[in-house]
DNA sequence: TCAATGGTGAAATCTGTATTTCAGAACGGA
DNA sequence: TCCGTTCTGAAATACAGATTTCACCATTGA
């Protein structure tokens, strides 16, 4: 029952003056309604009683209360204007064109998480895993630890000093205990927000770890023991959310360290060269080419 | 200028708590800002002079002054159709080149992954993943491995039946003794294609297990021992290659497979839910909408 | 025409909110 | 590690808002 629907239901049994203020929420729905009283009550040209005595009537304990319902509604309705007019989540997608679309829908998030990502916090983000003396920790959910591990891999070759939390969720406390003041970690959290991880951003609050979440665009709690928030779209509308946007984040900021880095990461990379990659499959014949930088294997 | 507009363009300018503010606002865009300063405070996780202080930051006279900008841009973004469209990204605050550039490359490459993946492909591994009386490996390279994981541990919460080559190369040889004829593996492999893998491959296809295959445009050597090849862009011009198209592929499949087989996965998902959902934290207020199927913890 | 009933808004009240202040914490530079 | 600067939120304050009261008005029916 939208409040609305709530204020037509209710239109009839109103008297003459409620009416008007009937009239003016519905006119100018719902920005009235998000007014002081006294405004609401000039815009309907009635008085502030009357307005409240409406509010009453249509079913809603106080102003306040009115309000939030209001506020409610918008945030469901338009709060994100651009997540409207889109494909309902259709229930038969076993249509051959199911594949398709996910990949559709992930590239648009993709281009949203792009264009909402502030700069500034990427920089701060590179300039922080471009500290060669600092450790930095990776970490992720249930299945955002992949994504933690994904990276992990990649800035392991880097830079020195990458570790990851492994393991059960009951011994992150104890490997908590390693973490310097100072020390970076990056945390993958997206909905369901998991408790566990909570509790290990609060720790490594405490321990003055400088705290990077990577998020999905509603925050995890974690947001509020973060130095750096960088938020992600993951609706695609399926049982499964994606993770594909924390993925490009990820893949552009370990680039971007590389690049930054690159006197120190090139050397690096090559003493790992011969100890790491000990399969011996060369590059494909047609694969590689205008690189300038060093490669790695898959 | 739009209230979004102020607040992305003095994104940067801001203290670290003016930021959990700022974020705040734009993740619940406009809904937290029409409430009280208290609510508006504990939604960011901060507090109230703080909030306050933002506002003043991006150029209101008083909180009221702001929640008057908003309420006119509510009204005007409801009035104009459907037209809402944010303008462009613009120039000033948004990420890098390096970062947008990234994206961008990425997106390329998911449609030209989607473009070309043979639908009849995607059909069979569907057709595979959903035979609930068969087992499934999972199985990747030094940085696929990660997409290798984060596949099974949803396919995990699907179905039964799912299991991982994991720790050293050099004990797959050992785990590939429960496989049996008939068995699925699923295996990442893009450039440079690792030896190990294709050696696990090959024992894989002695003992007649099924093998699927998720490698790049110019095909991993294991791409002869496969029933089904799938192959993925990965080039996006930088050190090092994006498998982004990989996981989207693979979201793609968990997707369509926990549809196809909801029957049987729903109950799964139920019996699992209290046995490993302990983390207590709810989906966001705003999170999930209109969504039939069930929903997993990232 | 006159009560009786219900509707209405001006003014008083009172609740809850915005704003200011200030002491302590965090941070960055020497 | 220390010191000066900036940031931050708890508490105090000032203010604006919601709510209540009540006298007046309009309408209705006798």
């Amino acid at each position: 029952m939208t409040v609305e629907q709530s204020i037509r239901g209710a239109l009839s049994q109103l008297t003459n003056a409620e009416k008007k203020a009937a009239r003016a929420m519905l006119a100018e729905y719902p920005v009235v309604g998000l007014s002081p009283v006294a405004e609401f009550a000039k815009a309907a040209g009635t008085s502030a009683p009357t307005v409240l005595r409406f509010v009453a009537r249509i079913g809603y304990a106080s102003y306040p209360a009115f309000q939030r319902a209001l506020r409610q509604e918008i945030q469901e309705s338009l709060s994100s204007p651009l997540d409207r007019g889109r494909p309902a989540p259709d229930d038969a997608d076993t249509a051959p064109s199911s594949v398709t679309d996910v990949f559709d829908r992930i590239r648009d998030n993709l281009a949203r998480t792009a264009r909402d990502l502030p700069g500034a916090e990427i920089d701060e983000v590179c300039k922080l895993l471009g500290d060669l003396k600092v450790r930095c920790y990776f970490l992720g959910g249930r299945f955002t630890d992949s994504i933690a591990a994904y990276m992990a891999a990649h800035l392991r070759i880097v830079r020195s000093g990458v570790r990851r939390f492994e393991g059960q969720a009951s011994t992150w406390q104890d490997q908590i205990l390693d973490v310097q003041a100072g020390d970076i970690a990056v945390i993958f959290d997206i909905r369901r927000y998991q408790e566990d991880l909570l509790d290990v951003a609060q720790s490594l609050g405490r321990r003055k770890a400088r705290i990077i979440l990577v998020t999905d665009q509603w925050l995890s709690p974690i947001a509020r023991h973060a130095r750096v928030v960088l938020p992600c779209r993951i609706d695609i509308g399926r049982t499964w959310d994606s993770s594909a946007a924390l993925l490009a984040l990820a893949e552009s900021v370990i680039n971007r360290v590389t690049a930054e880095t690159w006197d120190t990461s090139k050397t690096r990379m090559e003493n790992l060269e011969s100890v790491h990659w000990t399969g011996g499959g060369d590059a494909p014949a047609n694969g590689p080419e205008r690189r300038t930088h060093g490669r790695r294997a898959n």
